[in-house]
DNA sequence: GCTAGGACCTCCCGCGACGGCGGGTTCAAG
DNA sequence: CTTGAACCCGCCGTCGCGGGAGGTCCTAGC
């Protein structure tokens, strides 16, 4: 029977533990005899597996056997739209792996420690942003390519080492090279939020201050630095 | 640690139970305590998981700590070759429920137990017919409509109940109903087996073949009336 | 009748990435 | 000192089987 059907031994048990299909006889030593309706039944369970459809509810669609072409197709309908969900993730994904290797490949970032906290962004972005957000950013992605937003988030990371240093040297506001990476700074996040709804940027603030106030180490850098460079971000920005 | 990282606790649990993030210090009452060292590699973990890849691999490439760079994009790379793998997949089955899916609101099939023969069939179809063959016959399918291949599994299971019929009743070979069904039945076969290379027509007659001898209940209908079904086609062929 | 070896049986553990429960301990606020 | 929240550990469950141990059965050849 496993031959024939193309499945395995283990396969057919499995369904017969299950309940699923249980061979209608058995012989006198306990080995399974299929009939002719177990193999027709089987056929039909093959197909909907490789259709994709659980067990589960291939037992529920094929118990229901009031005629069932209308569950069939229910049932069809929906494995076909969490299919298309499915494949728009796998999709966006893909972008995401593509646009990180493009930024390996095109040798713009040399040192592994750098890459490694373009890593630790990926992670705050989706842990911060929602879905509908990260929707949003991904329309914007469209125009800006896919590229382009992962170098954002390196030349972020960036900004923020460099700013760190700064901070630490106390590098006075007015300084030409500071303003600058404010500019830079600003000009990075207008890319982003510029257009996007009041809600963007009230999960970027949020980001923030989940991040320093509630253990003081949720960022890859310790919080009380951040808060420092935000209060001398703020410092340069109305110095100019 | 979880709420600000967007994990949960157990999750955290369990990647300290694999080994692939333990806290560096505990409490002296065994309590878990995160330095900011673990914190930035548990971004590095979710940004991995993100995008697929699974903690065995993470594990291993986070392990590699000399540069990592290329083992990073060695594995990105892979990540991203099996996505596109899974993807065609995807698209495959997407096209295969659309078929079928097509085929039930097009309100050419009425009756149940006709489409769960649909159902069989595609099984025997995918038993019997390689990976290799099946993309033959995707290229034909793109010329031919996905809809028009399910139509075409439908009208093959139409004419092998309607000729078993014609085999009990014993119609004569010259029966020009008998002669039409046969002659359907030799255009539905040269549409799927013409051009195609002598292997794909192989595997066909190795599905008749396995399935008539090799326990005798392989088909949706017994094999004993398969084989007298064939005979009979030869019959009628030769009386054309 | 005997034996060899293949096919079958049941029972059980394993995967991957956690979720969730139960029963106990620890911690910080009031 | 209490109380409720947070933490600990250990164990079972998921989904669709794969694979092994240890035993029984069946058929072909001698």
């Amino acid at each position: 029977m496993a031959r024939a059907s193309g499945t395995t031994v283990r396969a057919l048990r499995h369904y017969d533990e299950i309940g699923l299909l249980s061979p209608s006889e058995r012989t006198a030593s306990g080995h399974r005899r299929y009939t002719e309706f177990d193999v027709r039944r089987l056929y039909q369970v093959r197909a909907l597996r490789s259709l994709g459809v659980s067990l589960e509810e291939i037992a529920s669609v094929l118990a229901d056997s009031t005629g069932g072409l209308e569950a069939m197709r229910d049932l069809l309908a929906e494995q076909l739209r969490g299919l298309e969900v499915h494949a728009a993730q796998v999709q966006q994904l893909t972008e995401q792996l593509r646009g990180l290797l493009g930024q390996i490949d095109h040798a713009s970032m040399p040192d592994p420690d750098q890459f490694l906290t373009t890593l630790e962004m990926i992670s705050v972005f989706e842990t911060y942003f929602t879905t509908e957000q990260r929707e949003q950013l991904a329309r914007r992605r469209a125009e800006l390519g896919s590229e382009t937003i992962e170098a954002a988030k390196t030349e972020w990371a960036e900004l923020v080492e460099e700013l760190l240093r700064h901070v630490e040297e106390d590098t006075p506001v007015e300084d030409p090279r500071v303003r600058s990476l404010v500019a830079r700074w600003d000009a990075l996040g207008s890319r982003f939020h510029a257009g996007d709804g009041e809600q963007t940027r009230a999960a970027a603030q949020r980001m923030w201050n989940d991040n320093s106030e509630e253990i003081g180490r949720s960022l890859p850098w310790p919080a009380d630095r951040m808060r420092d460079l935000v209060r001398y971000l703020e410092r340069v920005r109305q110095a100019g």
